[in-house]
DNA sequence: AGTAACATCTGATCTATATCATTTTAACCT
DNA sequence: AGGTTAAAATGATATAGATCAGATGTTACT
């Protein structure tokens, strides 16, 4: 039921898995395993551990809101869906996460996390406690930039998330959104206009502030459209350009 | 039209204002003008500084959305608008912020302002350029921890903004929204049931995902339940309790 | 002071989406 | 595989809040 850790999980070394670093091109915290930084360290700090390619399996969770705030999390692989949950103990999503993606910041500022992270399929993380995170940031310039830039773009991303359940239609937000998760997975080398959903209508719903209903029907009726092709919760993407328009842009 | 700088607003040695401090208390990045590190940084680096006490008129910009991201500032009194242009050129605000905030931080992932800021009111403003302040957080924990942590509250507050504009009804969203500026105003030692709001009905609506219409409509529903008192923008909170309830606590 | 331009308020109507109800489909378990 | 349970789709209806329109009040300018 807690973490499934496979056999490459234990803590190690930086710089010790130099023959994994190609499966991490797209990753935003890359330069943890690709700087020169990581030799210099490891004669200098032997404690300081990334754990690197931890498996979590579906409804596995990274941690629960409330708990301290101690560690970053990388995705390596699969997918995460992050939420809080409200004054009366309902969930509100509040992000869905890829490969690359960075998360864990929020908790920075009460050092309690202020959010939950699940796995919604099988996910690779790499893991590394914030104190090592912030030490090794000090002798990496590129390491601090990085940092302040993942939790900009955060930042940046509410903004967006902001403007879309404040102004936008229900068929702008289900394009906008569809359309976000094939330029992730095109920008990770995958198929941009074919992917599998690893949500349910119900957590897409939850997260843009709309019922399930309305996701249903407006999936339905831009399938009718020839926009999309839905099966289950297989989509096909048949004019994303088009789709981009409906989006308005954002 | 453009910032109007008053007579102490020329860029000045860090430390060397220890007569303001008194002013500053509620100041998030506070520890620029408390800790050792001033003094010990200034002999070191004659460079660095922090721009203080900068006035701003209402409708003077701290800075547009696409300029060069350079500095963060912190806000000693007075109020700012926070807004992003849509795709098609309307406004959408994101945040209004008050003294002792700092603001800036969503440029800091493209290297641009993602977002305007512009006075509400006369307005006094720290500045410092990002620079020189990652400068001097090389040197001190607190000042690290103060930056993460204030990025760290921006998160949260936008998580808790998402599920505002996703969940609740107009009425809790003006009850939260009057709550939130009542809490600010009595942290930073004013009344917290008698205050005048900065911004224009329409600026509230935009920021709550409103129509003007409706929060004219929530004020005025408030207002006949006796539990504010409306006079333009002048607002009395006559039952914060309950007004609390309403909002759904968040 | 007088007028223009704008902000706010209030009422009447409309509409996008929620909610409720039912059917269809897919996933899961022993 | 077959039966149970949950997810998704679709139709019918309700409603919160948008939009339109007008009245009143406020601020700014000459």
């Amino acid at each position: 039921m807690d973490n499934a850790l496979n056999k490459d999980s234990q803590p190690t070394l930086l710089g010790s898995y130099s023959d994994t670093v190609e499966d991490c091109r797209g990753c935003a915290l890359g330069v943890l395993c690709r700087h020169p930084i990581n030799t210099e360290q490891k004669s200098k700090r032997a404690d300081c551990a990334l754990t690197r390619n931890q498996l979590f399996n579906k409804g596995d969770y990274l941690f629960h809101q409330g708990e301290p705030f101690e560690s970053i999390y990388i995705i390596r692989s699969g997918s995460i869906k992050i939420y809080v949950l409200t004054g009366d103990g309902q969930e509100q999503v509040t992000n869905f996460q890829f490969s690359g993606e960075v998360l864990g910041f929020s908790g920075l500022s009460t050092g309690t996390y202020s959010v939950s992270a699940v796995a919604m399929e099988t996910t690779s993380i790499c893991k590394i406690s914030f104190a090592d995170l912030e030490e090794l940031s000090l002798n990496s310039s590129v390491l601090r930039q990085d940092i302040y830039s993942i939790m900009g773009r955060e930042l940046q991303q509410f903004e967006t998330m902001i403007m879309t359940l404040s102004k936008k239609t229900s068929e702008e937000r289900v394009a906008g959104f569809l359309l976000k998760i094939s330029d992730h997975y095109e920008q990770q080398g995958y198929s941009a206009t074919c992917f599998r959903l690893p949500m349910s209508r119900n957590e897409i719903g939850n997260f843009l502030g709309l019922a399930v209903e309305t996701i249903s029907r407006v999936f339905s009726k831009l399938q009718k459209r020839s926009l999309i092709q839905v099966n289950g919760k297989e989509i096909e993407l048949l004019d994303r350009e088009h789709l981009r328009t409906i989006s308005g842009e954002s």
